[in-house]
DNA sequence: CGTGTCTGCCC
DNA sequence: ATTCTGC
DNA sequence: GCAGAATGGGCAGACACG
C-alpha cells in the first residue's frame, strides 16, 4: 500500500469521534494491509519503528523536526514558528506550508518504503547524526504529498493524536476477523505477554486466532506492568473491596525481573518495558543469589538507601541510579533494595491469573532472607480505620503511602479493574495543603488547547523578606 | 574539551 | 506522575 | 468508568558548536 493511501485512512480517523467508527475504520485498513505491511504500519500508527521494548527511538522531537521541514521547503523558520504559533500543531503546519510549496522529487512512496527511511533516521547515531536525521525527514517531506507529511512529522513526535490506542488496535484486529470485538479478550490477553502490537498484528493476519492462542508468557519478554487505582480514604478501599493486603508503596522505580537459572542469566525491566539490567548489577546479583527456581518472573520496587542509616531514600536521590555511566561508583553511594511484590511466572506456570494471596503464597517461599532482595510486608486488614493507621504510620516512616491489594484479584496487566488500588498522601482526604498563588504567565497551548489560548498557568507566590514574586510551579 | 540545547525516561 | 473530557 | 490527550519536575546522556 502506498503511504498516501494510509494518509487518508490516518486523516479519516483524525476526523472521526466515535471510538466505534475509529475500530471500523481501523480493521478496513488492516484488512487491505498484507502480512509484511501491517506490523510497520500498526509500529507507525503508534509513533514508533519498532515494538515498545525495544530501545529506538527517534531521538529528534519538536525542535529537530522543525528544523527538518523548514529546511526541506525553505522556509524563513520565523514564518514557520508563527503560524505553528497560530495552529498549535507541528504536522497541521507543515502540511499548511507543503500546500503551497511543489517540488518535482514527489513521488507515491509504498508504506515500506517510508517505514524503511524511518528506521534508518532512528538507528542514526553518532557524529553528523543530527544533520543525517533532519535530512531522511527533509526528503521525506519534499517527496510525500500535504495530507502525509502531516502525519509523516507526527510519527517521530510521538503525537499521533488520533483519539485512539493500544485497545482500539486490538478491537480492530478483532473486528477484522469476525466484524465484532468477540475476540479481543483473547487477543489482549496475548498481547499482555507479548506486548508487540505489530507483532500480535502480523499474527493475526497470518495465522488468525489460532496463532493467538499459542502465545504464553516466555522469559525475557517483558509482561505489559499491572497499575493501580487511586483511592483517598481507607472506608472508599474497603467499600471497593473489602478485606484486602497492605501493603507499603515505596517510592522508587518499577523492576520486572526475569531470571533463567541454567543460563545464569537475569533481565530487568522497567515501568515502561525498556531493558535496564545494566543499570542495576546489584540487583542482577541478588537476585541471583536469593531466589529459589529455575525459570521465574518477579516485580517489585527498587528504592536506593542510605548506606550509613540503612533508610529509604528520596526518588530525587534514587533516579541517579538510572544510567548508563558510572554505575559502580554510584552504586557505593546509593546501594538499591528490591522491594519484591509479585510473582508472575515460575517454572513454565503462568502465575497470572492467580489469585493474588496464591501468589503472595509462592513468592513467600521463593525468597531467601532479606538482603539486596527484600519481601515487601504486607497485612491483611479488614477495617477502614486500621489502614487509615497503618497509612499514617507508613507516610510517618517516610513512604509514599500505601497499595491495597484485592485478595482473590488476578493480576491484570495494564490499567484495568480495582485489583490493586493506591492511596497517597498527596490524595489524602486529611492533608489540606492549599496554598494561594498568584498567575504570573502562561504557555501557549498545543493540541486541543490552541484555540482556548493557554497550555498551562505560571503559578507563584510573594516573597515578603525578600520583596519578590517567586515561580512555585507550571498547572496543567 | 567545556558548555548549551535537546531528547527520552523516570515519577 | 496528575488532571480533565468525551463517549 | 474508561481511554485518551493534555500537562508537570527532574535527571542523565547525546550532539553541536565554539
Amino acid at each position: 500500500m502506498k503511504f498516501s493511501q494510509l494518509a487518508i485512512y490516518i486523516q479519516q480517523i483524525d476526523k472521526t469521534q466515535s471510538r466505534l467508527e475509529i475500530t471500523r475504520l481501523l480493521s478496513e485498513l488492516y484488512l487491505k494491509l498484507n502480512k509484511e505491511e501491517i506490523d510497520k504500519t500498526i509500529y507507525l500508527m503508534q509513533g514508533r519503528v519498532a515494538p515498545l521494548f525495544d530501545p529506538v527511538e527517534f531521538g529528534m522531537a519538536e525542535k529537530s523536526v522543525i528544523k527538518a521541514a523548514v529546511s526541506a521547503m525553505q522556509i524563513d523558520p520565523s514564518l514557520f514558528k508563527t503560524k505553528y504559533q497560530e495552529i498549535g500543531d507541528i504536522g497541521k503546519t507543515v502540511e499548511y506550508f507543503k500546500n503551497q510549496y511543489h517540488s518535482f522529487e514527489e513521488m507515491d512512496l509504498e508504506i515500506i518504503v517510508v517505514f524503511e527511511q524511518l528506521q534508518r533516521l532512528a538507528k542514526a547515531s553518532g557524529n553528523g547524526s543530527q544533520t543525517l536525521k533532519q535530512g531522511i525527514l527533509s526528503l521525506l517531506i519534499r517527496q510525500l504529498n500535504a495530507v502525509s507529511c502531516c502525519y509523516l512529522v507526527r510519527i517521530p513526535l510521538g503525537i499521533l493524536r488520533l483519539g485512539f490506542s493500544d485497545m482500539t488496535v486490538l478491537d480492530a484486529l478483532s473486528w477484522m476477523l469476525t466484524g465484532d470485538k468477540k475476540l479481543r479478550g483473547e487477543i489482549e490477553h496475548a498481547y499482555h505477554v507479548l506486548p508487540d502490537l505489530g507483532m500480535i498484528g502480523k499474527i493475526v493476519k497470518k495465522d488468525g486466532i489460532k496463532g493467538i492462542k499459542t502465545i504464553k508468557p516466555k522469559l525475557f519478554t517483558p509482561i505489559i506492568m499491572m497499575r493501580a487505582e487511586r483511592l483517598s480514604s481507607g472506608e472508599e478501599i474497603i467499600k471497593q473491596i473489602g478485606r484486602c493486603a497492605i501493603e507499603p508503596k515505596y517510592d522508587g522505580f518499577r523492576l520486572q525481573a526475569h531470571f533463567d537459572r541454567k543460563l545464569n542469566q537475569v533481565k530487568l525491566y522497567s515501568r515502561n518495558l525498556e531493558e535496564v539490567s545494566l543499570m542495576f548489577p546489584d540487583i542482577v546479583e541478588g537476585i541471583k543469589k536469593q531466589i529459589h527456581g529455575d525459570k521465574i518472573i518477579i516485580e517489585g520496587e527498587t528504592v536506593g538507601f542510605d548506606p550509613k542509616t540503612g533508610k529509604n531514600l528520596p526518588f530525587q536521590e534514587t533516579v541517579q541510579r538510572k544510567r548508563k555511566y558510572d554505575i559502580a561508583e554510584t552504586a557505593k553511594t546509593v546501594p538499591l533494595k528490591f522491594f519484591v511484590f509479585e510473582l508472575l511466572y515460575i517454572d513454565g506456570i503462568s502465575y497470572l491469573s492467580f489469585g493474588f494471596e496464591k501468589r503472595r503464597e509462592k513468592l513467600t517461599q521463593m525468597i531467601e532472607k532479606n538482603k539486596n532482595l527484600v519481601l515487601a510486608p504486607q497485612k491483611i486488614i479488614n477495617d477502614g480505620k486500621l489502614i487509615e493507621t497503618y497509612f499514617d504510620q507508613a507516610v510517618s516512616d517516610g513512604l509514599e503511602g500505601i497499595m491495597a491489594k484485592k485478595l482473590d484479584g488476578i493480576y491484570q496487566p495494564g490499567a484495568r479493574g480495582w485489583n490493586w488500588i493506591k492511596f497517597k498522601r498527596s490524595y489524602s482526604s486529611k492533608v489540606n495543603d492549599t496554598i494561594d498563588c498568584l498567575v504570573m504567565g502562561y504557555d501557549l497551548g498545543k493540541g486541543k488547547r490552541t484555540g482556548f489560548g493557554i497550555g498551562a498557568f505560571l503559578a507563584g507566590v510573594y516573597d515578603e523578606k525578600n520583596e519578590q514574586y517567586l515561580t512555585v510551579a507550571k498547572i496543567g
